[in-house]
DNA sequence: CCCAGAAAGCTATGGGTCGTAGCTTTAAAG
DNA sequence: CTTTAAAGCTACGACCCATAGCTTTCTGGG
């Protein structure tokens, strides 16, 4: 089935990553993944279809990492301990490869499914998290916007060095959740003055 | 003074943010700036030192518009009004330019005076906004950065189309406000039970 | 056991970009 | 009018993407 057995589709946005990971999306070069593969640039094209492709997939993947590492997080709390461990998922992943921020902004090609579908399941993990808060549709989805720009917005800002001074980042993020469950508290409130 | 009187460093950066206002940053190109600029590629090395530094160019303009921006939404303005004003100053920016956003997330390089002036220009507004509520330097310090992240966040995912479903955005973005104002005044609780 | 045939690799090539070197022109200043 | 420095140009080398077309290798059917 493989000649050469050599390189897989996956395989390549493996290295593709590293690269990636270790100077930025706009490091990432068809030769350099090549380079890594031990291959000539070229072959790369029987695997991607071309670098936007091999962009994408990596959009794919991370994507894919977040929902699962969310979920993970999520698992066997509530409420407001669990709008906590999903703020600290997504932070911890976006410490762990800070570079990986712009892919997490992406928004779904139309007719792209496979990363609508991963989005999706984003979403639907913070929803669920925040079904038992008993939000009415439009709230829970306003709700959902704002934990994830806030959560978002944060990681995003420290991964790319953004908080210049001393001040320990992991209180202001303490102070962040706290705002932020809060905030689903007072929404609730409003809810029940319906 | 100069021979043909044509171009100057400001005048480049100009074109060039028209490229990335109309494409985004990674359409920006020594090319297409020259074509823009009526003159051959290498001429514009003369007004610039190259790629790398017609970027930099471009975020120092686009943070120093912002704190232009934010500056002016808060004069009369205090307390929560105040901060609803910065928000909405801070959203409408990136409304109006969309591909700006990476601009505002660039930690500045150390050494690079100018564009750290700049940088901490924006968050002397908020930390001047922030003044009455009485914090400690410490609190002040997560108070502005759960700020910023928050609404950099969201605007930031606004900008990259980030918000598939159909509810209004507009309401979204008042749910994160009253958020965190609400948040500060929480924190004014605890800064007094201190 | 052998021999298609497809998948995976390669070289060669064209087009695009960045940035440097070195020359020419223009305009400002004396 | 002359000098001079800034601003422009052409030529070029290095790198990258992507396609075309050839060669190798493995696999599976007879």
């Amino acid at each position: 089935m493989s000649p050469r057995a050599g390189l897989t589709t996956t395989a390549v946005v493996d290295l593709a990553l590293e690269i990636v990971d270790e100077g930025g999306p706009n490091d990432l070069t068809i030769a350099k993944v090549a380079e890594r593969a031990g291959v000539a640039a070229p072959s790369l094209y029987k695997h991607v279809k071309n670098l936007g492709d091999l962009r994408r997939l990596i959009d794919l993947r991370v994507v894919q990492e977040m929902a699962d590492a969310l979920r993970t997080s999520a698992t066997g709390r509530q409420g407001a301990d669990a709008v906590a461990a999903l703020a600290d998922a997504y932070r911890d992943y976006l410490r762990k490869h800070p570079h990986r921020t712009a892919a997490l902004s992406t928004d779904p090609d139309r007719g792209d499914a496979e990363l609508s579908t991963a989005t999706h399941a984003v979403a639907e993990v913070v929803f669920a998290v925040l079904r038992p808060y008993g939000f009415d549709h439009a709230r829970a989805v306003h709700a959902t916007r704002c934990l994830r720009a806030a959560v978002h917005g944060f990681a995003g800002l420290e991964a790319s060095g953004g908080f210049g001074r001393p001040e320990d980042v992991g209180e202001s993020f303490e102070v962040l959740k706290t705002m932020l469950i809060q905030g689903l508290e007072n929404l609730t409130q409003k809810e029940k003055e319906r």
